[in-house]
DNA sequence: TCTTATTCCTACTATACTCGTAGGAAAGTA
DNA sequence: TACTTTCCTACGAGTATAGTAGGAATAAGA
């Protein structure tokens, strides 16, 4: 039951690009040096990240990535949902998964929903802004 | 960040034996065709729920398993800790999890036991009994 | 005692997923 | 043109999930 190593990223990538924001743009290789993570794998969750429309890349000299929001309009739900799929605790619950044949009689979907509830509801409830008011001094991470 | 087959089957279990409970044991063949479970992979599960003193065994002819508490005294979270391993949606923060070196500079860490907490407050607040309220009628359920 | 029913225990396997790595094409700037 | 940066596709090692297989130990009953 744990998120992956592309949410957790997700979220650094994003609470680092907020901190360090300029006029113009990050590089992938700026933010893979401060967060100690493998350029080649960053690009692989920037890129999600991009087509989902959370953050814009520009080609070319002087190119880089740059958030298409203030990160106060940005959550860790949305977040976590592109990067794992789904925030859903059991399948039956995805998104756009087959509502169960036997739902109705199901002893344990009503726990389900209302743990998917629980997490959804406090994923929503904290933003990229939020995370950047706690913790620290510094750009160290490690989780 | 889904939860595994054992643990939504100990729950399944669990909640067959509550409502199937009599002065004698069950045994897995019974809870397998009911539940639509190989016997032998229910063994694996229940095998953890034995030595958690959840359930217990008794061999021979006539044995089977028995729930060693009263389901309103078994929680959902107590459950899925024994079979998931950990309730927690990051590794740093599982039981018995080293504290990480950089936690005081850690951006994302309050967020993650936020989650922590939300999770494991529910669960911990839903027991067997209460699944046994809800759904339909039957012993049918999917997930 | 012999048979049968049941849990208990160890080991194995196929598949999928996670966590990356590698190489190069496309596009933009100077 | 030269350089930098994102974009795209493919591959690979390791690990976890979801079981399966076979048999030993134990208990009850004929």
């Amino acid at each position: 039951m744990l998120i992956s190593t592309k949410g957790r990223y997700a979220l650094r990538i994003l609470i680092d690009m907020a901190e360090h924001q300029t006029a113009g743009c990050i590089t992938l290789q700026e933010i893979a040096q401060r967060q100690d993570i493998s350029e080649k794998y960053l690009e692989s969750i920037v890129r999600e990240l991009v087509k989902k429309g959370i953050v814009a890349g520009q080609r070319g000299k002087g190119g880089g990535y740059r958030l298409c929001r203030s990160p106060e309009q940005i959550t860790a739900a949305e977040v976590l949902r592109i990067m794992e799929g789904s925030l859903a605790p059991v399948a039956c619950l995805t998104e756009g998964a087959a509502p169960c044949r036997k739902a109705a009689q199901c002893r344990t979907l009503d726990f389900w929903r209302g743990l998917r509830d629980v997490i959804d509801d406090y994923a929503r409830s904290c933003t990229i802004a939020d995370m950047m008011q706690t913790g620290g001094d510094g750009d160290d991470y490690i989780i």
